[in-house]
DNA sequence: GATGAATGAGCATTCATTCAT
DNA sequence: AATGAATGAATGCTCATTCAT
């Protein structure tokens, strides 16, 4: 899964044949069959691995227990951090979601936690409810701009990193307001 | 070129064969090749041709010279509606951003006039100058939640539509101010 | 045909498209086939007219009524110098010799032509008569070593062009003697 | 390997296609390409395979020790015999050498090795020293003329094969003395 | 005589997947 | 659990040839 996830990254989804995988991760073509039903499979799966190490990080930074601003900076830093290391593997998936229906299901599953794991987190810090959609929109901008910053994107339009993570920074604030 | 949108958009980049765009077309697979590089090439054109007609229609609408709330809602409602007509396209696109140069390339070279033209329209309505980083912060969020509205996401999880659209008209007011 | 000559030559007839020798030529691709049957028959027209100027050259250069020692030395570098400027012409011609029976009754012609003329060479000069298999061992020998010269394989072998050049006179001698 | 030598011998490199070559081993069209790289490179096998046995039974004959005038017809003979059975793979070859270079490569290698045989073999026979480029020309006719009897251009003239053979045992013969 | 868009069979090559060992 | 040779349908692309104008 680490050699796909490596792949799938660097070559896209596409890009990569499953003979391949295994070769990387050490294995014969057939091997892989015994572990994942199929190619899209092992692409869930190192897409779960992403989301899962995602969480785990920002759950760490929320539970540290610091104050508002510091949280949504350190959160920012690490999700643009997540979204530079797992770009081509992101942009694979992408192109997936539009296609293929299993795959949307996980991924709405996966936004899902997000938008509960947004109305835990303010709950903790004693902030008023927001509507969901305003949360809805601030995950789909923060990823949208992430994504931006990690296919150079913003680095070729000539923009200015640090202020588009500040400006990134005031809406998750806003969001925990 | 209409008969390439189509399957494009339907089932993708990688799900279409070239053979299968000329045949839609009411050609032989060959003459494919009178007429575009590659499948790719054809793939640009369509991609050419959805912008410039949403460019075309945005313009439209903020010429007509409106107030800029009714512009901000108009443009908005435009941008959802294209974005759902050619969601599979740009699913498509933004698959091939991530491993073609050449795609990408093109891809840069319209965020830029986006941005553009959003500064030009806040010359027009009189509005005093934003950072640069704000507006591609406008544009990447207005995107990415009309893609979720487009995809389904937004309606799978319970989110109300009009709602969001709300959100994105005040954002695009607030770029007008 | 000119267009079709230089073309073959330097791709080779597998590497040469008929389409192309239109527009080399300055016509439209359907016009090709107003004038020639298919691309072999344009192959073989640029054969004869190849061999037609080879025979010309050499036979100029028979009648020029120069000593045998001349003749020969003028008849070898006559040879080369057609062999190295329709290299790749022959190449082709070569390939296709074993697959296109109209291409070998063609060749064959030609070859018949050739032994006749060194028949008829031999009477001119006094020669005393010599086997027919005997003037083919020299036909082919000369063809061939003027081919691996053409080739650059006598070149690339570190071998001495000239001396090979005086084997080839010292045979046409014996053959004129 | 076996079933491509046989197919490019019959309809040329350009006439076989890869999928045939598979299915006439027994294999699927995919499984070619497990084994060659493309389709130039089973035909540079199947040359070094002819090679390499012509090599090896020439190399035997020789080692024979028998007499030079025997050593001379029995060479010519299976040299004549080897151009027969592999005059198709040859012609492939001819076509091939013009266009691509690790063909050409390839070749110039076996006519090196070609050489220093024959130069080995002089001194096994105790001959004196002859000039490469007399040895150059000895091999490139024995070679033409063995091609002219191989693909009935010799039959076809009308000119008697058992003539040609001792016209070549005797340049044979001439270069072991 | 020339056009040139159109043809469509053909081909080299790929790759997700299988299965006997 | 692993192997790895084999599969074979699929695909992007080519090119000699045609034909209505």
């Amino acid at each position: 899964m680490a050699a796909a996830a490596v792949l799938f990254n660097r070559d896209g989804y596409y890009g990569t044949d499953s003979n391949r995988i295994a070769e990387e991760a050490g294995y014969a073509a057939g091997t892989f069959y015994k572990h994942f039903a199929d190619k899209r499979a092992i692409l869930l799966a190192a897409y779960e691995t992403w989301v899962t190490s995602e969480w785990r990080a920002i759950e760490a930074e929320v539970l540290a227990g610091r104050a508002p601003p510091a949280i949504a900076a350190r959160v920012v830093a690490l999700v643009v951090r997540l979204h530079v290391r797992w770009r081509g593997l992101r942009a694979s998936l992408m192109a997936l979601l539009a296609t293929d229906p299993l795959v949307r299901r996980f991924h709405r599953e996966q936004r899902r936690r997000q938008l509960e794991m947004l109305a835990r987190l303010r709950i903790r810090t004693g902030a008023r409810p927001h509507r969901r959609e305003d949360d809805a929109v601030l995950l789909l901008a923060l990823e949208r701009v992430c994504d931006g910053i990690a296919h150079g994107e913003v680095r070729d339009l000539g923009l200015d990193r640090a202020r588009l993570e500040q400006a990134l920074c005031a809406m998750v604030l806003e969001a925990l307001r």
